[in-house]
DNA sequence: TAAATAATACGATTATATTCGTAAGCAATC
DNA sequence: GATTGCTTACGAATATAATCGTATTATTTA
């Protein structure tokens, strides 16, 4: 059995990158880390290969410049994170993190509608 | 300006059981981590005599025996690893976010009503 | 009141995460 | 084919977090 993989801060930064652009170089994640931190190239490239020994990205190595590919699934680490959080945070109640994700980060009326829904379909179970 | 407290791992967890006694020893601390952690007492210790230090804890010391009280808000600390979380985790969209709590861990019947009726709130906005 | 028990303080060690410098390889171009 | 630029590899330094051992002081109790 594979162990649980829990990126680091920096890991969950790179990982965001990954499942937004699909797949993509060191240099191109370089670039967006760059925007909001002040960190030299070689730290990124650092921080990938560790990530490609972990397991939590492969990459294709038939070029030159290696391509990496996300392998956590993200929803993986969505429900990791979640978890964690309800349980140290929320006192293991979903339904206050809810709450409290919805009182402080107002939605826009189609995400209540999608919200609504969702909650109609658990209803019916 | 207080600088921004960011608990870490450890300390979120001594803070979440601060947070549930309200007050509480080292010792008392101790106790309830030691069921989940094998670690020393010395070791809870130092861990909260940091988080003192850094103001994430206050202290009654008139007595030789320390109570803890904790300083940083539960509220306070949601909001802040809440914030994160729908930043890096679920790009930005808190319903993304509530969607996957809601479909992970089904909330009972009473909790959804809950929520309903925030929303409908939120709607009359 | 002496011994045992329990608490704090604090330095030091270990573990983990982050950062960067430098070397070496490859490819384009001058 | 030498120079330049971009790439990876990798060791090492630095920063941060977590753990524990030991000394000291206070409190209880035998």
């Amino acid at each position: 059995m594979s162990k649980l993989l829990k990126p680091t801060e920096s890991e969950l930064e790179i990982l965001s990158i990954l499942w937004e652009k699909g797949t993509a170089t060191v240099r191109e994640v370089h670039e967006v880390v760059n925007k909001t931190k002040d960190v030299g190239y070689t730290t990124t490239l650092k921080l990938m290969q560790i990530m490609n020994e972990k397991g939590l990205v492969t990459r294709n190595e038939t070029a030159k410049t290696h391509i990496y590919i996300p392998s956590l699934q993200k929803e993986k680490a969505q429900e990791q994170f979640l978890g964690k959080m309800i349980q140290t945070l929320f006192s293991g109640s979903t339904s206050q993190l809810v709450l409290q994700a919805l009182g402080n980060h107002q939605p826009s009326e189609q995400d209540l509608n999608e919200i609504k829904s969702m909650i109609e379909k658990l209803e019916r179970k």
